[in-house]
DNA sequence: GATATTTGACCGGA
DNA sequence: TCCGGTCAAATATC
């Protein structure tokens, strides 16, 4: 699998590695109170690498490469909206996306550009018949069709924010035609509506459509959800899933040490992102996509690379970039390939806390 | 009455 | 022409 890793992924991992170290040395720098030209220097090799990662991005965005990969791999936070360090939450480029979206009733062939991905649901016995319901968004129904092959038929779903919001996100939920209890949900766009950026936990992210049950660091994050959502049931289980293979493996529950990185103030990356509002479009997914509220089975598809310490295997094994990648790339669709950074304005803002207490900590 | 679901029809891509 | 996706009127539910 190792070959499936391109030169651009390689160098982008390597840019990302470099900007955390460096962003390292800064905080170092700063504790030491060293000198302004040092922290200079090592604020422009931060966003160099930074702006070689987005480059290395958008290349291979113009080049139609498969993205997902890349945004596992590195851990990025990586919304389908532009990431713009320092500035209103949405760019033009995101505006420009959501006017796509709302074009979309009139060209089916931005219909297809959509991001879009797959999760699979199992539900438990006894409430299963109906489905997965509850994902953490209001979806309203719009339709149901027979699909040629499949012993159940698909159902769609749009967000019930759709007119009042423009939220475009879309899901169809289609019953496994083997096992009556999984349920393959694909989700087109991500939220654009208030619900995004609510603390309930929405889809899984196209960023992290599996995860290997070996994650060692999950169960604070586990915990720590638990204690946030007191709805969520203390007793569920998660699906960790290789979409590829179509195996579902079935592990204790358990989260990622860190969620979405950009959506948890804890964490470690939280500073990059200046203000979650920045992601209440396009970057409203998470890593958990329950099934349903009775359901005992979720998919978790964790973010593990925005980790620091997960992301530090990065460096280690490559045998670990290719579980994830496999797993990814396994994925229907990314949304990814809608990504569309502000490449140009790049800027940090001189006074960004870079010391913040547990930044790159 | 407001909102959600159902379902047949329609449209566009392959 | 077939099929997947969506629309919109009819119907159901609260």
């Amino acid at each position: 699998m190792e070959g499936s890793w391109s030169w651009e992924q390689k160098t982008l991992i390597s840019e990302l590695i470099q900007g955390m170290d460096l962003a390292k040395q800064l905080k170092q720098n700063l504790c030491a109170k060293s000198s302004p030209e040092t922290r200079d220097f090592l604020v422009q090799r931060i966003l160099s690498s930074y702006e070689k990662a987005l480059l290395i991005l958008k290349w291979s965005g113009s080049m139609g490469q498969p993205h997902q990969p890349l945004g596992v791999a590195t851990g990025m936070c990586v919304p389908e909206s532009p990431i713009s360090i320092n500035e209103s939450p949405r760019s033009d480029d995101f505006e420009r996306g959501l006017k796509d979206h709302q074009d979309l009733r009139d060209s089916s062939k931005k219909r297809k550009t959509l991001p879009r991905w797959t999760d699979q649901v199992r539900v438990s016995s006894e409430n299963g018949l109906e489905g997965p319901q509850d994902d953490g968004y209001s979806w309203r129904k719009y339709g149901q069709k027979d699909i040629l092959g499949a012993k159940y038929p698909r159902s769609y779903y749009r967000c019930t924010f759709r007119n009042t919001q423009s939220c475009w996100s879309t899901k169809q939920v289609q019953r496994s035609d083997d096992d009556p209890y999984l349920f393959e949900i694909t989700y087109r766009g991500t939220h654009t509506c208030s619900q995004a950026s609510n603390s309930v936990p929405p889809p899984t992210s196209p960023e992290k459509q599996d995860q290997k049950p070996n994650n060692h660091n999950v169960i604070p994050q586990q915990q720590q959800f638990e204690h946030s959502n007191p709805k969520f049931p203390s007793n569920l289980r998660v699906i960790t899933e290789d979409l590829e293979h179509r195996q579902v493996v079935e592990s204790p529950f358990s989260f990622p040490s860190t969620s979405y990185g950009c959506m948890k103030s804890e964490d470690s990356f939280t500073p990059l992102v200046l203000d979650t509002e920045t992601f209440t479009g396009g970057f409203s997914q998470s890593f958990i996509s329950p099934a349903t509220p009775e359901s005992n089975y979720y998919t978790l598809s964790p973010f593990q690379m925005n980790n620091p310490a997960a992301f530090h295997n990065v460096q280690r094994s490559e045998s670990e970039h290719t579980e994830i990648v496999s797993a990814n790339t396994s994925a229907t669709n990314s949304p990814i390939p809608e990504l569309d950074f502000p490449l140009d304005p790049v800027d940090i803002d001189p006074n960004f806390p870079f010391d913040t207490p547990g930044f790159f900590s």
